[in-house]
DNA sequence: ATAGCTGCAAAACCTTTGCAATCAA
DNA sequence: TTGATTGCAAAGGTTTTGCAGCTAT
C-alpha cells in the first residue's frame, strides 16, 4: 500500500498525495512536468490544484521518493526515484534509448568528485552514439570521438 | 578581431554584441546567467537592455558560439562554446558549477558504449554533490551515494 | 536606404507563497 | 481537537515579444 510509503516519509496520506504517487507510478518510464501531472489528474476527474502538485512533488523530492531533473527545457521534470540502472545511451541514428549501469563507473565518478572537493550525491550521464542494428537508418549527426 | 566572428555567424557587428562577446571571453571559466552578463555590463557602464542580452545570447547559441546549460537552478547559464568535451560538477548547496575533464573516464565511456553495441559520438555528464567551501549554505537535498 | 538591431514595457511562463478553509490522525 | 494540508489567487523570478526608434552596411 502506498499509504505506508507516505507515512514513512512523514507525510499524511491525503488523497492528492496518493493520486500524485499513482500518476507517477503509472508513468514510471516517463519524465513528467508538474503540468503533466496536473493534466493527467484532470483526465481522471481528480481536482487537485497546481500549487499542491508543486508542493507535493517538492515534499516527495525531499523524502527521496522522486527525482527532479532539469534537461534542456525551461521547466523541471519529475520521475520516481529508482533503484537500479539509471544511465542512458541514446542512438543518434534511430533514437532508441537504452538504460545501463556500471558500478565501477559510478565509483569512479565518486572519486572524481572527491578529488574536486565534493561529496557526490547524484549524477546524470547520457551517452550518444550509433547503434549497430541492421535496420537503424544511421542518421547520426556528429562524428565518433 | 571579434567583428569577423560575428560576421561569419551572419550577425551585424553591433556594440552590444561585441560587448557581450567580450564579457563571455573575459569570464570564460565561469557559467554566466543573462543577469550576470547584464550586471557585468552595467559595471562597465555599458547600457545594454536585458532583453537584448537574451536575444543576443540566443543568436550566439544558434550560431554555435555559446552553449546554454540548465543545471539545478531555475535559470539558464551560458558559456563560450569550447573545443573538446568537458563535464560539469554542480554543488547542491551553493549552486556553483565547475568543469572538469578526465580522459580515462571518457575512454571508459567509449568502452561501455562499445560493449552495448554502440559507437560513441558524444556524451553529457553532470555530477551533483556537496562542496566543502566554508561559506556554502549546504542546502543539499539528497543523500550522498 | 534599408534591413537588421535595440530598448522599453508588457506579456508569457514556470514556480512559490500567504491565507482561510478543510482534513487526517 | 489540532496541526498538517489544500485551493485559490497573488506574487516572484526568468525569459520572450511587440513596437517605435536607431544603426551598421
Amino acid at each position: 500500500m502506498e499509504t505506508s510509503e507516505l507515512r514513512k516519509a512523514g507525510l499524511k496520506a491525503t488523497l492528492p498525495r496518493l493520486k500524485i504517487l499513482e500518476i507517477l507510478q503509472a508513468n514510471k518510464d516517463d519524465h513528467l512536468s508538474a503540468e503533466d501531472v496536473y493534466r493527467l489528474l484532470l483526465e481522471e476527474d481528480e481536482d487537485v490544484g497546481l500549487a499542491t502538485i508543486y508542493r507535493v512533488l517538492a515534499q516527495f523530492e525531499d523524502a527521496g521518493l522522486v527525482v527532479r531533473r532539469h534537461f534542456e527545457e525551461g521547466h523541471a521534470l519529475f520521475e520516481l526515484a529508482e533503484i537500479g540502472p539509471h544511465d542512458h545511451i541514446v542512438c543518434l541514428g534511430c533514437g532508441k534509448v537504452e538504460e545501463f549501469s556500471d558500478e565501477n563507473l559510478v565509483n569512479r565518478l565518486g572519486e572524481i568528485a572527491k578529488e574536486l572537493g565534493y561529496e557526490m550525491h547524484n549524477h546524470t550521464l547520457v551517452l550518444y552514439g550509433q547503434c549497430s542494428d541492421d535496420n537503424c537508418p544511421r542518421r547520426a549527426k556528429s562524428r565518433p570521438v
